[in-house]
RNA sequence: AGGGGUAUAGCCAAGUUGGUAAGGCAACGGAUUUUGAUUCCGUCAUUGCGUAGGUUCGAGUCCUGCUACCCCUGCCA
C-alpha cells in the first residue's frame, strides 16, 4: 500500500504528536457506526480515513458500535456492518459496543448531577423545544433547571429504575440557554426508552444521547483522535464540555476533528431514501447494484482495492464537494485492468457469415494473453459480431464493418464485408469473405483500419448479461425520489462469449474487448446461462456523432 | 443576539513559521497496439489562489471589509 496522501488531519495530528500532546505510538482512531442499516460508499471513506492513520503512524483503530438508540438499532445491521468492513479489506484492533458502558455513563451522569451541572426536566418535548428559542433568539430556563442536587439525583434514580413513562423525564446538561449554538442550551443527556436493546435486552430503560456518549466512549478506550464528519463541528464544544467536567478525562482528552463527508455525483446515499427504495420493492435488496451500498458496489463488481485507490486519491478536506463518477470508474478500471482477464464477448449479437470459409469445418486460434500464455479459441464460418461493428451507412470516421471495408478479427483474419440481410424477424446477418493470408501470428503485412471482437457460434456459451441505469439522488427541490426512479432500469440481454468464459468461476471478473468490465453476479447466477453484470465500460474516444 | 464552517483550473485536492502555485480525474496532442482499450510520452493556473483594499522587497499564505455556498432550533446519530 503506497504512503497515503497528505491531508489536514495528519498535519493536525503531526502537530499534536510534534508539541507532545499524544505519543505517535499511542495514536488511537475508531470508526463507530450506528448499527441502524448497511453501510454505504460514504462510510467507506469514513472507515478509509480512520484506518489509514493506524496505517500511516502505527497505533490501533478500533471498530464501534455506537448503539445507544435501541429504538432503531439491531443485531443483524451491525453483522453486516462488520462484514462490510472485513470485505472493504480492514481489521480492527477492538471490537467495542457503546451499550457496555451504559453504567459508566449512569454513574458519570450522578457525578454531573453532583456537581450541579445536570438536572432532570420534567417538561414535554414540545415545552423543551418551544423553549429552546430560535436560532435568533435566546432560549428560556426550564422551571425544574433549579430543582435541587438531591432532588435531581432522587429522580435520576428514579427514572432509571423505571418509574417513569417514555417522554415524562429527561436528564439535561446545565449549561447555557441563551448560547448561539443550538446545541449548548441545555442539551438532553439521557431519555427514557422502554426498548428492549440487542445487547443489553431490558437492562436500561433510560439511554445516553449522543452528545453526552460519545465523548465517554472516546475517552474510555483513549482514543486520541475522534474523527468525524462535518456537521459534528458545532457539537465539539459539547464534547469537550462533557469530558471537562467529568473528574476521570480532566487530562488526556480524545480530540474531535472534522472533515467533509464523501458525495458522488448522482449517487443516492441517503439511508432514509435506499430504505424507502427496498422498503417498496423498487430495488432487490441492500445489495442491488444500482445501490451505494457497500454491497451493491461489491454485487456491481467494484474491488475493494479500487475503493481504497478512489478514497486516497479523492483526499480529505473540509470543503462540501462532489465527486464525479468518472473518477470512481477510473480506479475501478486500473484496479480490474490487473486482475480480469480478458475474452472476448459479443453483448448483443447479429450474426456474421464468412462466405469463402469451408462449410462444416472450424479451427483452433491460439490468442494471446497479457500474461504471455495463449488460450484456444475456436473458429469457422459462423460468427457473432456485435451489432455496433457493423453499419449499413457508416458515420463518418467509422473504421469498423460496412459494404466493402474491411477490418481485422481480433487473433483471427482479415475480413471483408460483402453485403448484409435483414430475416423476417429483424435479425441481421452480414456477409463477409476473409483473406487466409492474414492470419494473425504469421506475419502478414496486411493492415486493416479496424478490429473487432467476435464469438464463433456454434461453440458460443451463451450467457446473460444485465446493465442498468443508475439511480439518482433526488436533490432538486420539489422533487419526489420515487419520480425519478425507473423501476425499469435493468436492461438483460442474451450475449455470446467465448468457451473460455463458461468455465468462469462465481464471482470471477472478465474484461470484454471493447465492451468493458463484466463480473459474474454472484446473486443471481441461475440456469444454464451466466448472468453477467456490468461494471465499467472502457474508455472510449470515438463518438458516433463527431 | 445568531453561531459554526468552506472558498486554489471543468472536477477533487496539496500548499503548517510570507519567498515566487504538488498530485489525481477529465480533456487534448503524439508513439506502440491482434480492443477506437491498455501502456508510454507530452500539453493543460503568467498581471493567477471567491471579491475589494491594506501591510511587505515579496502574500494563496498576515490584516480589514464584502460576497457565495454548507451545517445548526431531534427526548436521532
Amino acid at each position: 500500500m503506497s504512503e497515503p496522501k497528505s491531508n489536514f488531519i495528519y498535519s493536525e495530528i503531526e502537530n499534536d504528536i510534534k508539541n507532545g500532546v499524544y505519543e505517535q505510538a499511542k495514536l488511537i482512531t475508531r470508526f463507530p457506526p450506528e448499527p441502524n442499516g448497511y453501510l454505504h460508499i460514504g462510510h467507506a471513506k469514513a472507515i478509509y480515513i480512520s484506518f489509514s492513520v493506524r496505517e500511516k503512524y502505527g497505533g490501533q483503530t478500533n471498530l464501534r458500535f455506537d448503539d445507544t438508540n435501541p429504538a432503531k438499532e439491531e443485531q443483524e445491521f451491525a453483522e453486516s456492518q462488520i462484514e462490510d468492513i472485513k470485505w472493504l479489506g480492514y481489521d480492527w484492533d477492538n471490537l467495542f459496543y457503546a451499550s457496555s458502558y451504559f453504567g459508566k455513563m449512569y454513574e458519570y451522569a450522578h457525578e454531573l448531577i453532583a456537581k450541579g451541572l445536570a438536572y432532570i426536566d420534567d417538561q414535554s418535548p414540545d415545552e423543551i423545544k418551544l423553549t429552546r428559542g430560535s436560532l435568533t433568539k435566546p432560549g428560556v430556563p426550564s422551571p425544574y433547571r433549579d430543582r435541587s442536587i438531591e432532588e435531581n439525583a432522587e429522580l435520576f434514580t428514579a427514572m432509571k429504575d423505571g418509574k417513569f413513562k417514555a417522554g415524562e423525564r429527561v436528564l439535561r446538561a446545565k449549561i447555557d440557554m441563551s448560547s448561539p449554538n443550538m446545541n449548548m442550551r441545555d442539551p438532553v443527556m439521557y431519555r427514557i426508552l422502554h426498548e428492549t436493546h440487542h445487547m443489553t435486552g431490558d437492562e436500561w430503560c433510560i439511554y445516553p444521547m449522543y452528545d453526552y456518549a460519545h465523548p465517554i466512549e472516546d475517552a474510555i478506550e483513549n482514543i486520541t483522535h475522534s474523527l468525524c464528519s462535518l456537521e459534528y463541528e458545532d457539537h465539539r464544544p459539547l464534547y469537550e464540555w462533557v469530558l471537562n467536567n467529568l473528574d476521570d478525562y480532566k487530562e488526556n482528552q480524545p480530540r474531535q476533528i472534522e472533515f467533509a463527508r464523501l458525495a458522488i455525483e448522482n449517487a443516492l446515499t441517503s439511508k432514509r431514501y435506499i430504505k424507502m427504495l427496498v422498503d417498496q420493492g423498487i430495488v432487490d435488496g441492500w445489495d442491488d447494484p444500482r445501490l451505494f451500498t457497500l454491497r451493491g458496489i461489491r454485487r456491481r463488481g467494484i474491488t475493494p482495492a479500487a475503493l481504497r485507490r478512489f478514497c486516497e486519491e479523492v483526499g480529505v478536506a473540509k470543503s462540501n464537494s462532489i465527486v464525479p463518477r468518472a473518477q470512481l470508474d477510473y480506479f475501478v478500471r486500473e484496479d480490474l485492468q490487473k486482475i480480469s482477464p480478458k475474452a472476448m464477448a459479443v453483448i448483443e449479437p447479429i450474426r456474421l457469415v464468412i462466405e469463402n470459409y469451408p462449410e462444416g469445418e472450424h479451427e483452433i486460434l491460439k490468442i494471446a494473453n497479457d500474461d504471455g500464455t495463449e488460450r484456444d479459441v475456436p473458429f469457422g464460418r459462423e460468427l457473432y459480431i456485435e451489432a455496433e461493428d457493423f453499419e449499413i451507412e457508416p458515420p463518418p470516421k467509422y473504421r469498423r464493418l460496412y459494404i466493402g471495408n474491411e477490418v481485422r478479427l481480433i487473433g483471427a483474419y482479415i475480413i471483408k464485408c460483402t453485403g448484409y440481410s435483414i430475416d423476417e424477424n429483424g435479425g441481421m446477418s452480414v456477409q463477409a469473405v476473409y483473406d487466409p493470408e492474414t492470419k494473425s501470428g504469421t506475419g502478414s503485412a496486411k493492415k486493416a483500419k479496424g478490429t473487432i471482437h467476435w464469438v464463433h457460434a456454434p461453440s458460443a456459451v451463451a450467457i446473460t448479461t444485465r446493465g442498468f441505469t443508475d439511480l439518482y439522488n433526488a436533490s432538486a427541490p420539489g422533487e419526489g425520489i420515487l419520480d425519478k426512479i425507473n423501476k425499469d432500469s435493468i436492461i438483460e440481454k442474451t450475449s455470446y462469449a467465448e468457451p473460455a468464459v463458461g468455465a468462469t468461476e462465481p464471482s470471477g471478473r472478465w474484461q470484454f474487448l471493447r465492451k468493458g468490465f463484466y463480473v459474474l453476479d454472484s446473486k443471481l447466477s441461475s440456469g444454464e446461462n451466466l448472468v453477467f453484470n456490468m461494471t465499467v465500460s472502457l474508455k472510449s474516444s470515438w463518438k458516433p456523432e463527431a
